[in-house]
DNA sequence: CTTTTAATGTAATATCGTAACAGTTTAACT
DNA sequence: AGTTAAACTGTTACGATATTACATTAAAAG
């Protein structure tokens, strides 16, 4: 399986590293806020790291649980708005099949996301296909429906735990 | 846009008959249960009308309330367990995206199903698209991935809310 | 007709998400 | 700086969605 090596796009491997990915979206955030002159909080940069840890996806009551900082349990409200706003961004998205969130991993590519979720190991991709979402503009509109909106959420397994068994 | 009418699939009319929907649908679930020795119950035909009454969406709460057959107020779990039967049947699907159920409009068809949501008319179709099926399939396979199951849920316009404004 | 499997009834509870509103901080503008 | 407007936070309560557990009943298979 060589050759998948040189894909544009692939499934995150076990081994890859995530601090890089926390600091790359960490910065990423901090720029489009300057950008946008919107406020980086506390709560909306702790819960970026949080997601960003991670590629398996999370409740928003798990990433309550890791926010916990300050001893104090927070309100459900709490972790909502951070994700709100966050998604907004561009910086996480949600995963409907699941009630969950994961940190977007094509910050600024300006893609349709599309997400590979791994039924064993749990890590989710982003496959973000423009023939897919093109395909799926194309047949829409042959079928007389105008699109504003693609979810796609694709359920199996990925390379490495295909090979481990 | 009369040529659309020609088209296979498409966008289901404001006009159209649900009774049709109805009977096929109740025909297409006894037979099917017939075949595989499964029993068609009156909770599970009941859930099954009350779906396959509406393209529209429903709740599993909204369909509850439209139990209450014999005066009585059913528990939640008595639609989740029709709904799970009716789903594994393949005669009801879920929305992800909307945290609800609709009948499905291809029964037999062998179908991996795609949805379009108006977001006007709440009216739900199936695009049912070989051509998205297929190219989601390949991709994925190209990023590393074997795929199980896919989720598509398109939100947008219906061509009849598109023409009215 | 008895055994086993499937379905139901019922209560309780888990999980996910939002509304409402008062109080505080920040930014923007005199 | 002082004032105002906008955004963010804290807190409580609640609404919406979904599942577990277990006792009971009904149906099918032997």
């Amino acid at each position: 399986m060589e050759d998948l090596e040189a894909l544009p796009v692939r499934f995150p491997s076990r081994k890859h590293n995530h601090s890089s990915c926390v600091n790359k979206l960490l910065g990423d955030a901090e720029e489009e806020c300057r950008r946008q002159k919107l406020r980086f909080t506390e709560h909306r940069r702790k819960v970026l790291e949080i997601i960003a840890s991670s590629h398996k996806p999370l409740g928003a009551y798990d990433i309550l649980e890791q926010m916990n900082f300050s001893g104090r349990r927070q309100a459900p409200v709490v972790a909502y708005r951070a994700l709100d706003f966050l998604i907004n961004l561009g910086l996480v998205h949600r995963l409907n099949s699941l009630n969950a969130f994961v940190a977007c991993m094509a910050v600024g590519e300006d893609h349709i996301a599309q997400f590979l979720i791994c039924r064993q190991c749990k890590n989710v991709g982003e496959l973000n296909s423009n023939r897919v979402s093109e395909r799926i503009e194309k047949d829409a509109v042959e079928a007389g429906f105008q699109v504003d909106q693609q979810l796609v959420e694709i359920i199996g397994i990925c390379y490495e735990c295909a090979e481990s068994g």
